[in-house]
Formats: structure tokens, C-alpha cells, sequence
RNA sequence: GUGGGCAUGGCGAAGCGGUUAACGCAUCGGAUUGUGAUUCCGACAUACAUGGGUUCAAAUCCCAUUGUCCACCCCA
């Protein structure tokens, strides 16, 4: 390239390379997700990166500002896809008729958000997303909770709580305890819940009494509600929604879903119903859910998701209900890297090391045997000295050098070194280098 | 999108108005010709984000730009 401007090595901002510790770890994560989907009867499946626009726009106010579209080279209108669901229900629709429901399904892929990258937050990321469709049941919800939970458990070393809401139970406690005079009030109280994490429960209070026609004792009562079922005090809240049989049954169930997964699933996570869990905006319109790490509290959601029974709708004239949930994988690695918590560096069994070139056809074909045998093993690239090569092997971490020269490749055989105790076999046969090795 | 902090070699990090800009890690090479991880020596060739300013003098002060991190919003 003599001449031309060298451009400078850079990459956008939000969008990550991986080193192979980093994707080592990742995959090895991808696959526990793969094996605890198989293992519930979920298929895998793929979609394309790229959208027609109009297919992920227009499903949430906020979140069609955070997704990357442009035009493409014949001048459509295309996006990146946002997440893995709006996608599904796009797949979904235009397979009616194939599909038979209800369909478990599982993907994995990467997703693009167009918005201030900050830690934990990437704009592209990795999402293992488990989702069952054409079911609207407490069977289908729990199927996926206890999934993802199972999953999760596996792959993380710090414990977490998974906390359980629902959009229409929420809705109708606003409704029934407080009495809200419009719908901007309703909307407001549901955001000032959904803070409750974050704000104290008096300050919520505060805020909800300020409100226009709002009784300072009807908020008392329901934000003591809210902040009591965080400590596992379900009756307050059931209580509260005496009046409406149709949300107390439906609470009653979510209570008894948290149980079900709880008691499938024993170990240091948790699971506990939280109606303050509101999720935004977005497609969602029952059970939502969200899952954080027990040590770090203000870490972003790493796993989360919800019911949605009108997505599929969209694209078709049939009502395709659908509940489903994402392992955030790259906001949960990143967490490990900042704890030093990722996988190891994988150690080689073998290293074969060549006294001089004549040797270098012999080497090969000891170190192909070495495979044959499912021993991991390399050789130097290049010409070097015995101690440069020892040097490299050290530091590849291999357990064993397996010197070839020239009264070796004379001989047939093989000198074999274990890296650690120091102790060689000179000269030895491919049997006694094989039992040396794998003793 | 709104607000704030920070930018020194591949990485970490000192210096805070005048220095050959330390040091550590990593990488590469060498220390009697078939043996490493310890030790010793050496190499990393235009390292102070970029562009303006203030000053006799700027990595050090000011402004802008870019990047990055943090908080809000929203979210995995």
C-alpha cells in the first residue's frame, strides 16, 4: 500500500472487540444457555441482522430513538434489529401455518442500540433470548422463568434475585388504591413506581401525594404495600386489591409462579414477586420480569422480559400470544472482566520442539500423532534455538515438550519433558511418551 | 438527548510552568554451539488525545474539538 494515507485503527464507540479469553468465555456461556434450551424442548433459530425499518419501528416511543437504521444501497429503509423479539414475532407471522404452536424457541445473536455507551451498556451486545408463542398460560411463563433461571444459574458466580411484576396488576392497584383522576396521573404514579429501586419509598410518597386528587393516606397505604412485598409480606397488597377479584387471582398466580421456580431451583438465587417491576413502555402486557446481581444493585438488568400477547399483531390478523426473556450476555462478561473473574488461559498439552530443520518432517508427524490422541499440541513457527523454543512453551503453559533431533528421528523416538517436575524420558517409545503424558 | 469527571508509550502509572518525561507490566533479543519458568544485560526507533491560545518557557494554565467514564433517561 505504498502511497496511500494510513487510516488510523479505530473502532466506533459502543461496539466491542473480543480477545479469546473474552470469547472463550462466551462461547462456553452460549452453550450452557444451548444446553439448558435443549434440555427444555426450545429449538434454535436464526434471523437476519437486518430489518426493514418499518418492521422493529413504531412498537415503543422511547425505544425507536435508540435503534440504528439507514438507507441501504438500493435506498430502503433498513434497521438494525433491536432485540430478538419484535424480529421473532416478524418470523413468526410469516410462518403461520408451519409453525405448530405452541413453539418454543431460542436464539442467540447480537442486537444494536443507538445509545450513549456507558458501562454495562454496549450499542452492539449479545442477547440469548428463550421465548414460547402461541400460549397464553402460567405454564408457558413459568417454562421460561424457570429456564432462563436454571441458565443463569449456572453460568453466574454471583448470586441474584430475579424479580417477578405484572403490568395489569399494577395498573389496576393504581387504579383501586389511589383513584386516579386521569390517565397522566395514572402514567405518572406508574413511573414513580417503577423508581422505587432507586428512590426511597417516603420520597415516592412524597411524590405521589403531590399529585392533583391524590388522598396522602391512600398513597401512605400503597407505597407501604409496595415496599412491604419487597420483604416477602404478600397480604398487604392482596388487601388492596379486595375490590378487583380478577387482579387478586391473577396476583395470587404470580405469587404461586414465583414459588414453582423457586422450589424447581434451589440454591443462593432467588426469585420474589415485585409489583414495583413496571418495565417501561414497550410491548409488554403481563408478567415482566428482571434480573439483578444480589452484590451489585446498582448494575443494570441482566436478564429480563415479559409477556407480550399483541406483538405478533403487527404483522398479522391473527392474535399470536407470547411470553419470553434475554440473557443480557456481554453487560454480564463485562461485569466478570471488571471482577477478574473470566476463564482462564487454556493450557496446551504439548510442545514439540526440533533441534535443527532435518528433523522437521519427523516432528510433524510425532505431532500429528500427538493429536490423533487428543493431545492439544503445537510447534514453533519458525526457526529457533531448543531454549527459545523451551521459553515459548513455557509460556503457552504447555505441560510437556517433546524434543525431536536427530538420534531421535534415527531411532524412532522421542524425548518427552514434563514442564512442571522437570522429570524426561530420553529417547523413549510413543508408548511410554503416551502413558507419560496422560499418567 | 441532558448534566459532570478524566485524557502521558501495547497496558498500568509518576510528574502539575523550565526534567535526557521516571518507574512497573507485557513484548523481543542476548548471557560457551540439544533444555524453559529464577537472575543479569540490552531493545522498544517522532508517549504527554487533537487544534488553537497565554507565557521568554507548557505534558503541566485557558478555550474548543474528539474520545472515554459516571449520573439522568431508557435499557441487556
Amino acid at each position: 500500500m505504498a502511497g496511500s494515507p494510513i487510516v488510523e485503527a479505530r473502532k466506533l464507540k459502543g461496539f466491542q472487540d473480543f480477545d479469546p479469553i473474552q470469547t472463550a468465555t462466551r462461547n462456553r456461556f452460549k452453550d450452557i444457555v444451548r444446553k439448558h434450551a435443549q434440555l427444555g424442548g426450545f429449538r434454535e433459530i436464526e434471523t437476519p441482522t437486518l430489518e426493514y425499518a418499518d418492521v422493529l419501528l413504531g412498537s415503543g416511543g422511547e425505544t425507536d430513538k435508540q435503534v440504528f437504521k439507514f438507507l441501504d444501497n438500493g435506498a430502503r429503509e433498513v434497521a438494525l434489529r433491536y432485540d430478538l423479539t419484535v424480529p421473532f414475532a416478524r418470523y413468526v407471522a410469516e410462518n403461520q401455518g408451519t409453525l405448530s404452536l405452541p413453539f418454543k424457541r431460542l436464539q442467540i445473536g447480537n442486537v444494536f442500540r443507538a445509545e450513549k455507551p456507558q458501562k454495562g451498556r454496549f450499542r452492539e451486545f449479545c442477547q440469548c433470548d428463550l421465548d414460547i408463542i402461541g400460549v397464553d398460560s402460567p405454564e408457558a411463563d413459568t417454562e421460561i422463568l424457570l429456564c432462563l433461571f436454571n441458565a443463569l444459574s449456572e453460568i453466574s458466580p454471583f448470586p441474584f434475585t430475579m424479580s417477578l411484576g405484572h403490568r395489569g396488576i399494577l395498573s389496576s392497584a393504581i387504579r383501586v388504591a389511589l383513584k386516579p383522576s386521569s390517565l397522566e396521573v395514572e402514567t405518572e404514579i406508574l413511573i414513580l413506581v417503577d423508581k422505587m429501586d432507586k428512590l426511597p419509598a417516603a420520597e415516592v410518597c412524597n411524590q405521589i401525594k403531590a399529585l392533583p386528587g391524590i388522598y396522602a393516606k391512600d398513597a401512605e397505604l400503597f407505597v407501604e404495600a409496595l415496599a412491604n412485598q419487597k420483604n416477602q409480606n404478600q397480604q398487604q397488597l392482596l388487601d388492596l386489591l379486595e375490590s378487583d377479584s380478577e387482579s387478586r387471582k391473577l396476583l395470587e398466580s404470580l405469587y404461586e409462579l414465583a414459588a414453582m421456580v423457586s422450589a424447581a431451583s434451589a440454591g443462593k438465587n432467588s426469585i420474589k414477586v415485585d409489583l414495583s417491576i413496571a418495565r417501561g413502555l414497550g410491548y409488554y402486557t403481563g408478567v415482566v420480569f428482571e434480573t439483578r446481581l444480589d452484590g451489585f444493585p446498582g448494575f443494570g438488568a441482566i436478564c429480563s422480559g415479559g409477556r407480550y400477547n399483541h406483538l405478533v399483531e403487527k404483522f398479522s390478523n391473527h392474535q399470536v400470544a407470547g411470553v419470553g426473556g434475554s440473557i443480557g450476555l456481554d453487560r454480564f462478561i463485562a461485569k466478570l472482566a471488571e471482577e477478574g473473574l473470566l476463564d482462564k488461559e487454556p493450557e496446551l498439552t504439548a510442545f514439540v520442539a526440533v533441534a535443527s530443520p532435518a528433523q522437521r518432517a519427523y516432528a510433524f508427524s510425532v505431532l500429528n500423532r500427538l493429536r490423533a490422541k487428543q493431545c492439544s499440541t503445537t510447534i514453533s513457527l519458525k526457526e529457533q534455538k531448543l531454549g527459545q523454543q523451551f521459553k515459548k512453551a513455557n509460556s503457552l503453559g504447555c505441560k510437556f515438550v517433546v524434543v525431536i533431533g536427530a538420534s531421535e528421528e534415527a531411532e524412532k523416538t522421542v524425548t518427552v519433558k514434563n514442564m512442571s517436575t522437570g522429570v524426561e524420558l530420553k529417547e523413549t517409545s510413543f508408548e511410554q511418551m503416551f502413558a507419560f503424558i496422560h499418567a
